[in-house]
DNA sequence: TACGAAATGGAACGTCGTTCCATTCATCGC
DNA sequence: GCGATGAATGGAACGACGTTCCATTTCGTA
């Protein structure tokens, strides 16, 4: 009688944004080690084949959930000042939803060419022209972009993977500054001379000098 | 009789240097995934149990060779014509390296403070005074630099990954164009503007190209 | 020559992603 | 109304992995 072909079987029934669903909660609620086809099925009630009827694999599950998320986080930008503000906005938004969700940038800076890459190269190229960047130099500067956001994001996660409970970044702080004050004065120099800084810097004000280091460098294109 | 209570067994005794040098040469061989204990121990002729008493897991062997072909790398470089040459070099070389060996870049990406990170870094530090960056700024421009340059390295890992295959990097470049090309223009308006750049471009002119916006907004702060 | 520690290597454990398949259920042609 | 069809389900099973365990061998030393 009912039309839909897809009527569900049950009020439950699975789905692939059920399991993309299920499949953030528990990335977001135990990280990247604890997403497992057993646990996912587990905590939909069903069992691991299921799943496999709505989605490829494993890491087309997590090109979802990462699509997901980032779209929604790229979504809630406002207008900015200047096109230089909306670079950095965007820039930001996704520091803020990496530093709160590693897993997102552990996945993509494995696959980068995902959904959710696409939309962050959209997101940063559309400013990009009213900065005054020559046309030709467009590609260059957007892929430069997103390799530096996409870096660091790769380096937030990996830092957030062996710290998870909450304040204790200033102690892992303070162990590497340690550890790079023990380095040997005649191969390590350099680091021995910004071991204060280091040991002293907040992580979102790092990336967001970089990013400025970036901008200046487009601006002088123009 | 003989003093060094490490005097070999045999003469293709296991070492922590001899372990190292085969994982390379599978990793090289056959790419990330190849690497095993099992096809580890099967190379050495051993067990794979033996190879814990020489190393603690799979991360410190990966570590160990990435610092061994970093460290390698690195301390092939002449001296530059100026500060800012140095720093380019030191880049070039490392896009090179991971260009060549993809599974470097995948472990860096993952692990940034392993002793090749903390080589990387003070490899593109010792340039940066003469170059005029601000002293109070050492710590940001050069995580900013190591920062991109990992970024670039996963993600040319990630592009590596699928196609190892020789000659075929045209073909997957002309198939992401083609993809984007059929991308709704209404939502990636900027992306199918760049289409025909991305199509054509040189990954290495790439990188290049992105270094040097970092370096023109370093030589910004002098 | 006998002993203890370093070193070895193969078996075994637990977990993972994935595949397979028997079974259920809603739909549609008759 | 009623089987037939195919979408959808869920649990068992497979193969591979990292790692652990342990019986055994080998060597320096007493």
């Amino acid at each position: 009688m009912s039309k839909a072909p897809g009527a569900p079987r049950r009020a439950d029934a699975l789905s692939k944004a059920r399991i993309v669903e299920a499949a953030i909660e528990i990335l977001d609620e135990a990280g990247d080690g604890a997403l497992t086809f057993r646990a996912l099925a587990s905590r939909l009630a069903t069992g691991a084949g299921a799943i496999y009827w709505h989605v490829a694999d494993k890491t087309a599950l997590l090109t979802a959930a990462a699509s997901d998320v980032v779209d929604h986080t790229l979504a809630g930008g406002g207008d900015a000042a200047s096109p230089r503000a909306a670079i950095q906005a965007v820039g930001l938004r996704l520091f803020d939803l990496i530093d709160a969700r590693p897993w997102v940038g552990a996945h993509l800076a494995r696959e980068p060419l995902q959904p959710a890459g696409l939309a962050i190269l959209e997101a940063l190229g559309r400013p990009l022209e009213a900065l005054g960047a020559p046309s030709r130099a467009r590609f260059e500067v957007v892929t430069a972009l997103a390799t530096y956001i996409l870096g660091a994001a790769a380096q937030n996660a990996a830092n957030a993977r062996q710290g998870p409970p909450g304040r204790v970044r200033e102690d892992e702080l303070a162990k590497v500054a340690t550890a790079w004050a023990g380095l040997d004065p005649k191969r390590y120099p350099f680091l021995r001379g910004i071991v204060d800084q280091m040991a002293q810097h907040d992580d979102r004000e790092q990336f967001r000098a970089g990013l400025n280091l970036i901008l200046r460098g487009v601006e002088t294109l123009a």
